[in-house]
DNA sequence: AACTCGGGGTT
DNA sequence: AACCCAGAGTT
């Protein structure tokens, strides 16, 4: 017999591989791809509740498409990359109303949806429908960085490029679905960045960095750089348990997402501080009655720290138009206006980001 | 080609 | 605290 390494890897995927993932049940293009955007740069653990919530409220691409994208996005909070849900409903949209609502089953077309790239595309069309396309995700790059002990950072444009080629040149003749779900599992079960299990390992034979002895340096890891921190402050107006925010832009960070108005100014003594954007400068003077600092705290972005100091206002609707839109109304009212009332116990259904939900949580423990 | 998008888990 | 993760879009 003689030795292959895709025979080898799909050897060892059918007595060790994972076959019981959601994701990996009747599958569907639709449901593939779905998990494989909510795969993009998240850990399997984490994608796992949000795939069966997502799945069960949109069973299928037309569901996705006809849904409001604050309701889309109200299920990506907590997930992250919230441009990723975005671009999902948009593509959703572009299969309704372009492709007759079934997902393509061309290269060029699933390509041509936003937020599918070439490693996307060929997972779906691979996993799906067994086509013959080799992705190149982060457990490809460990796998083959290390099998073919490849210089350099896979992130970096030439790398990438060549690791490609290697992954097209090792693809299998058949089987190509149970061959992508194989070299995923290998790269995540036992070719592991750290401590891998070369003894299980079906191609430690031809290993070049088991071979050498470099498991540990390879695959070579990014160029670090120190990233910056940056300050603001986010301003909670409140007022009989419900707090004013707004949707943030669709472009730039947490676009889409409901969130609360920021500002750099020290101090709050009267309506005049504030943003001019803020539905409260429609108040009269006396309507801000006090402020309170919440403890400040830090969130990280992979490229900044961002210190954040919650500021309370505490308003007078009394003098103001604050606190007049019943709750009950709020959901007819989404989309309409880019600012509204939230209570603080009820949670809107609207994408919200991390610091916006711990604020809202420490609110909910004071009131 | 480098940078921009997040949050959570691992080490 | 650094590093990484089923990457893609923008500049």
């Amino acid at each position: 017999m003689i030795y292959d390494f895709s025979t080898a890897v799909l050897n060892w995927f059918d007595i060790h591989g994972r076959k019981n993932l959601p994701w990996q049940q009747n599958k569907t293009r639709y449901s593939v791809w779905v998990s494989e955007v909510m795969l993009q740069q998240t850990q399997v653990s984490t994608v796992i509740p949000y795939f069966e919530t997502f799945m069960k409220k949109f069973p299928t691409v037309v569901d996705l498409a006809n849904a409001k994208q604050d309701a889309v996005l109200h299920l990506w909070t907590g997930l992250g990359y919230y441009a990723r849900a975005r671009n999902l409903h948009k593509a959703a949209q572009k299969v309704r109303d372009e492709f007759s609502g079934e997902f393509p089953d061309s290269f060029e077309d699933v390509l041509s949806l936003p937020g599918i790239g070439r490693s996307t595309a060929a997972a779906i069309l691979s996993l799906a429908d067994n086509q013959a396309y080799a992705i190149l995700d982060g457990n490809v790059k460990r796998v083959l960085a290390r099998y073919l002990a490849v210089e350099g950072w896979p992130g970096n444009k030439k790398v990438e490029d060549s690791m490609w080629e290697m992954a097209e040149s090792l693809k299998p003749r058949v089987r190509f679905g149970d061959y992508t779900q194989a070299i995923m599992d290998l790269g995540a079960t036992l070719c592991t960045r750290s401590k891998p299990n070369c003894d299980m390992c079906p191609v430690q034979t031809h290993c070049l960095a088991y071979a050498q002895g470099r498991q540990a340096e390879l695959p070579h890891k990014k160029p670090k750089k120190q990233i910056p921190t940056k300050t603001t402050r986010m301003l909670i107006p409140f007022y009989q348990g419900s707090v004013l925010m707004h949707k943030r832009p669709s472009s730039g960070i947490w676009g889409g997402l409901w969130g609360f108005y920021e500002s750099d100014k020290e101090s709050f003594e009267s309506v005049k501080d504030l943003p001019d954007d803020l539905a409260i400068m429609e108040a009269d003077s006396e309507s801000l009655l006090q402020t309170q600092i919440l403890p400040e705290f830090t969130h990280t972005f992979s490229h900044f720290h961002l210190q954040i100091t919650p500021i309370l206002l505490l308003v007078d609707g009394q003098h103001s138009n604050v606190g007049k839109q019943p709750d009950g109304a709020i959901k007819e009212l989404q989309g309409i206006y880019e600012k509204l009332w939230f209570n603080i116990h009820s949670g809107p259904d609207v994408g919200l980001a991390a610091p916006t939900v711990k604020i809202l949580k420490q609110l909910q423990a004071m009131y």
